[in-house]
DNA sequence: TAGATTGTTAATCGATTAACAATC
DNA sequence: TAGATTGTTAATCGATTAACAATC
């Protein structure tokens, strides 16, 4: 079904939104839109959608557009909501534990199956439906369960540190929201840094820079 | 000091990284350091780094590179590190107190005055030094305070209301964590729209697509 | 001075937009 | 059939990389 070739990577950081608003519109009850009603939606050229879409295969239909439905299942397959990857989170601090409860892993292919911090009196306590247990189970747990995927929420110190050692377990993708850039040089290792406080920042240049505060 | 013109978006947002990498080097002692040597540590072209920062003027000393502690600085302030906006967060659920808690606001150019929630249940409850207030009073609060930042930490289905609002009490900048792509129609307001779903589903897809497990 | 490295211009590459023939 | 809208190719735009003269 899908042509792939090599798929750029402004694409893919696209198809999640995409995702997101076909979901909505077929909440709405939508079941068909042209290139140009779900461009002024998106706030993108009904050119660059088409273009998108067309990667992947023919979803739309000429003089007609696409079915809401099943481009939005179709666009769910490719990014893989269909998977059930094991993933562990570690780190069960302010951050992770709100990770931990406010992301639907499920929807995004991903089953949380177990949470991990060094501190020893976080031992037991649970999140969500998950106790917490201490860093010194996890080879145990990876050699058990087999976890695909790493949410990290630790102090930038330890993250290369745990990151290679998770590697050495098995983990193949990395979710990192330490501030710290993580690179992996294993071959076939993805890494999704999450720099949040590089998100507040531009905030606060486009903040300083708006056009009616031009103070000095 | 700096020549200005139109920064493109793509340099403004490695801007934050370029901070981060600086404030490394200058930890670690480190004086004065080249592209070259820096592009290796950060995994760009020296051609892209004299680039970048040659957008904001002559930072750089021919034949003997960068001072990394006055360009750290130069950065810094090109950023606004040293604004102190002040700033207000709604939605003190796990994802909000964990942003109040976890994020270093000052740092940012940013100042934490005030936590809003709906639930009458949460007012009065302290996150780290500020008192949750009801939503009630976001009005009063903004007519005294002036806030200028907004964290939104809420169900998407208030997102775009409550911002609308913001804007009329006088908040020019939103931070947005909820599963809302907000959009503001008033000229000089700033989104910065943050969706942690989107970034853990392109994690997915990469995951599926790894080189090693051709799956289908 | 010779060596190093920037600032800056030119060349390349990739992504977005425009246009239109194909087709439902 | 006529009208609408896609799929796809060509044109444009912008961002990255390469090259090198300026200069510390």
């Amino acid at each position: 079904m899908s042509k792939n070739g090599n798929i750029s990577s402004s694409v893919i950081k696209r198809l999640p939104r995409y995702y997101r608003f076909l979901g909505e519109l077929e909440k709405q009850g939508v079941e068909r839109i042209s290139s140009r009603e779900l461009s002024e939606k998106m706030k993108l050229t009904a050119s660059q959608i088409r273009q998108d879409l067309n990667c992947f295969g023919g979803f739309g239909q000429q003089g007609y557009g696409y079915q809401v439905q099943s481009l939005r299942e179709e666009i769910g397959h490719i990014l893989g909501v269909d998977k059930a990857y094991s993933t562990i989170l570690i780190g069960a601090g302010n951050l992770g534990k709100a990770i931990a409860l406010h992301i639907n892993f499920e929807t995004r292919g991903c089953q949380l199956t177990g949470i991990f911090d060094a501190n020893p009196r976080l031992t037991g306590e649970t999140v969500g439906s998950l106790a917490i247990r201490h860093t010194d189970e996890i080879e145990e747990f990876c050699k058990a369960e087999h976890p695909v995927i790493a949410v990290l929420c630790i102090p930038k110190a330890n993250t290369q540190a745990i990151a290679d050692k998770l590697v050495g377990l098995g983990i193949r993708s990395f979710w990192n929201f330490s501030h710290y850039d993580l690179t992996i040089d294993h071959q076939g290792i993805e890494v999704e840094n999450v720099h949040l406080g590089d998100s507040l920042l531009t905030l606060t240049y486009r903040t300083s820079h708006l056009k009616d505060s031009e103070e000095e």
